[in-house]
DNA sequence: ACAATTCCCGCAACCGTTCCCGGGATCCGC
DNA sequence: GCGGATCCCGGGAACGGTTGCGGGAATTGT
């Protein structure tokens, strides 16, 4: 348990311990080969680790991300963490990851966390797009390099990257009619998440464009899980609320109403479809599989990357909002 | 950018920065009432943060656990990593999570990282239980304060915490037999996860007791995922292999059999049953639900975080092994 | 009034590494 | 043989905290 010091390697060969560290980083201006190999061999013979709780503090740079995510029962956080982590352990870069768990002063308290440790940047998916506006802004104002992602924030001088929500989910909803669909059901997000507002505007807009009446019976606001869903689900067919369709915020609630419907022998598609917003895997894995809007995860990573390390680089660099398109996926619970 | 620190609150008030360090970990009996009160006021002022980093490293405790876990695609570990981190958030440790994405060597490249860093224990779930044997029996040797959970790795002098495989899996496949179902399918694992043949021995076991003669084409191996499940079960289909029930190694296989079957229209569970090891919430979502054994997440969480606080304690302190039970949840895919 | 105690505070070393600075040795050219 | 460049290496100050020790001032006891 005691670890070996570049000291104590100085001791062994009788040379000191700046002329180690020399030959460690291999600086070999300023020490001979010969020093070096005679260094690295003892290293190794000593089992030597090099500190890196020391390194960090002398270069001031933790070499470390953070990323901080509001949950992790969606895959989707996971998936966009991999792939940071795939872009950025070759850049020798450590990924530490904070759950939030829905949760805004657990969310707070892992970003002061986070600042106290020194990491170089910061990725953030809020889980209150309101309860810590004044919090983040005032990291913003100092300068610290974060980029939010996915659940991103208004007004607030950051970078962000997130997909075209708005148009995605007019294009889906609109798919619904063009197969034929006309009372359409919403279950809507909770408000203190951002994109719950922008669905629902593509929702009435593209009622509108088809010139359909909007029916705020057909708007139930469903929480984000599966439960949410079923509940949602059970309440508007219990109501005796009439509708053909369903276009869910979330794919839990997705797979929640789903449940129900069959549960109810009401078959899918033809009876009622049933698509999604935020799909992922686990959309194809049912029977039958979910038209879903999917997120593009690998892309929404490299421009997060991107954004970040540039505020790492200059911190007062100009801020980027970065919005990406959205695939929709198209499966068998939509097509009459 | 420039973060303040105790020198700077102390200049501010003409008094050294001993005194500053006293008084904000309030040593009342070392330093004087109103110090202490005028240093609090003026760190909150100048907006001071501790960096974590020096006092890791003058205390040589970083306060960090390091997770390393195979893959983030199933909710598993980060329900394990989310309930690690309630239970140590509180104890003011942070946790680190590497994502070895089934690469052994990525894995020992997070375990290296972590140890270089100097974390005060690592929880590591193998993602291969014999490439890296010997890199494990260096970092027992060296008595690094570790334990494996879910994943264990067989021959080594190390703590460790997992569910009863052996049992649970008979009881799953018993239960099948006592269902009805005499021609069992097991889509097994792969051979570098030590689970495999536990489960395998498992499923022969229940076949001898029953008086089932086993039929070795009623084994196959299938890798971990929907793809791996649906790839087998369509080979297994195609060849005319007759069976009426299949036990998989993974939930996601089960998924991905799943759906083959419902795609070929093979009614579940009347023509086919199905069910799975290793199942969460997801087994509960899909139509019909599916028969699972799922590990006690909670329990696993707790007792990991035990046995490694006591090694951090005492590194030299004997190892244990837990085994916790498994429960088996009935469902609708397996009641004929 | 004087010794003994208590109360605060500053000095300086330390954790393990990096890196600037300076100095001795070797080498080259003229 | 001498000035200057080059090559290696050691000393020591940082990075930002914590902590043992010692000492001056204030308080207490007799």
């Amino acid at each position: 348990m005691k670890y070996v010091t570049i000291k104590d390697i100085a001791n062994a060969l009788g040379i000191s311990k700046s002329t180690v560290s020399r030959a460690l980083s291999s600086d070999t201006r300023n020490v001979s080969e010969r020093t070096i190999r005679r260094v690295v061999e003892m290293a190794q013979k000593m089992r030597y680790k090099k500190n890196e709780m020391a390194v960090n503090l002398r270069s001031r740079r933790a070499k470390t991300i953070g990323i901080v995510v509001p949950e992790a029962v969606t895959t989707f956080y996971l998936q966009f963490t991999t792939a940071v982590q795939r872009i950025l352990q070759p850049q020798g870069y450590r990924i530490i990851l904070a759950i939030s768990d829905e949760d805004f002063l657990t969310e707070r308290l892992n970003f002061e966390s986070f600042d106290n440790y020194r990491v170089d940047g910061i990725l953030i998916s809020s889980c209150h797009h309101r309860a810590n506006l004044e919090f983040y802004k005032e990291y913003v104002r100092r300068c610290t390099p974060m980029v939010f992602f996915d659940r991103t924030v208004a007004d607030l001088e950051c970078s962000s990257v997130r997909s075209d929500d708005y148009h995605s989910a007019f294009f889906l909803v609109e798919h619904l009619i063009y197969q034929g669909y006309r009372r359409i059901l919403h279950l809507a997000g909770p408000d203190y998440i951002r994109n719950t507002s922008e669905r629902l505007r593509a929702y009435r807009d593209v009622l509108k464009k088809h010139g359909i009446d909007y029916c705020p019976e057909l708007v139930v606001s469903a929480g984000i899980d599966e439960v949410d869903g079923a509940e949602a689900m059970n309440r508007v067919l219990d109501a005796g609320i009439r509708c053909d369709a369903v276009f869910c915020f979330t794919e839990l609630q997705a797979l929640g109403a789903k449940k129900v419907l069959q549960e109810r022998a009401i078959h899918i598609p033809s009876e009622m479809a049933i698509a999604c917003m935020s799909g992922t895997k686990l959309a194809t894995l049912v029977h039958p599989a979910i038209t879903a809007v999917e997120q593009p995860v690998e892309q929404m990573a490299k421009e997060a990357v991107r954004l970040l390390l540039s505020k790492i680089e200059n911190p007062t660099a100009p801020s980027e909002t970065v919005v990406l398109p959205a695939n929709m996926v198209i499966r068998s619970s939509t097509e009459k």
